[in-house]
DNA sequence: CGCTTTTCATTTTCACAACATTTAATTGTA
DNA sequence: TACAATTAAATGTTGTGAAAATGAAAAGCG
């Protein structure tokens, strides 16, 4: 696949306005790919998302404004998101003793199960990543971008 | 600011796993900035992708098919969004000679103008990322991004 | 203490994506 | 030529992310 915008303009952009069209089409072909492989389990990757970082956290309690503040897309819509996995029975919303605005959120078991059989899965599919990005440059083209994001709010 | 998730699991992570992190999340970052800057003018990021793609094509008209080939975000419903642009005055459609099942589209005087302007907008944003992507890093970057999308479908 | 401001979660509104279906025109083929 | 298969665009439906508005609780401060 060719990266289309992007080759398009490619006489007329400098390196860095194509190396952002590529970044923003790379991100949308990757998150199709990973809604593709989450579907059949009836995850979304913005869910699971907040299920790995509850995984993350093994078993403690984290409140929904910290889970809004690690996810990749930080302005979604976490209480919805919430209200989806607790319908399926993969988190449980736990009233917080010190502060009673603050809802805790946390893995039920069958969350727990789900997560780590996900889990595998986006794991075998980012080990693909392997073959096709070698160490020393995916460790650059990390650098390069944190660069940005560090910049921004 | 931080890349949160993959800061979060930065020990257990490859780097090609923690880069497909990075990947998505700098995108998400990206995508809230030109929504914000788009915004006051009353477009999308995803309108202006079709604006952008049409001021390409110097006037000449181009099916709506090709459009959607070309976008950064494949799957999205071009009709519809060539409905909103068309309400603004921004483009019209038009019958195609050869195929009466496709439908040309073109820039307005309008349309023209508002790309133009928001264009400007874009690139001085975008010349921000020349601060701080040197320039061989960003066509490193580039290349590696692309060895993953010449894989996909 | 009483009031305002801030913080946290939820709800709401809007635009878009995903997916399916429909309508129309063209192509391929018996 | 007739008819099925394919292609293009539009449309209907559902879900959801983004951003703003709302409501409730806590913190800050005179």
């Amino acid at each position: 696949m060719k990266t289309p915008e992007a080759l398009h303009m490619l006489q007329f952009a400098s390196p860095q306005q194509q190396l952002a069209l590529t970044v923003l089409h790379t991100a949308s072909s990757m998150l199709s790919r990973h809604r593709a492989l989450l579907k059949p389990h009836g995850v979304t990757p913005e869910q699971f998302n907040i299920l790995r970082i509850l995984k993350g956290q093994q078993g403690q309690p984290i409140a929904l404004r910290d889970i809004s503040s690690r996810m990749i897309d930080r302005n979604s819509n976490t209480s919805r998101l919430i209200d989806k996995l607790t319908e399926k029975g993969l988190v449980q919303r736990e009233s917080c003793p010190n502060d009673r605005r603050r809802v805790d959120i946390v893995l039920t078991p069958e969350g727990l199960h789900m997560t780590d059989m996900l889990k595998n899965i986006m794991d075998e599919e980012m080990s693909l990543l392997e073959e096709v990005w070698p160490k020393h440059l995916a460790e650059a083209a990390i650098e390069t971008l944190d660069a940005w994001n560090d910049t921004q709010p």
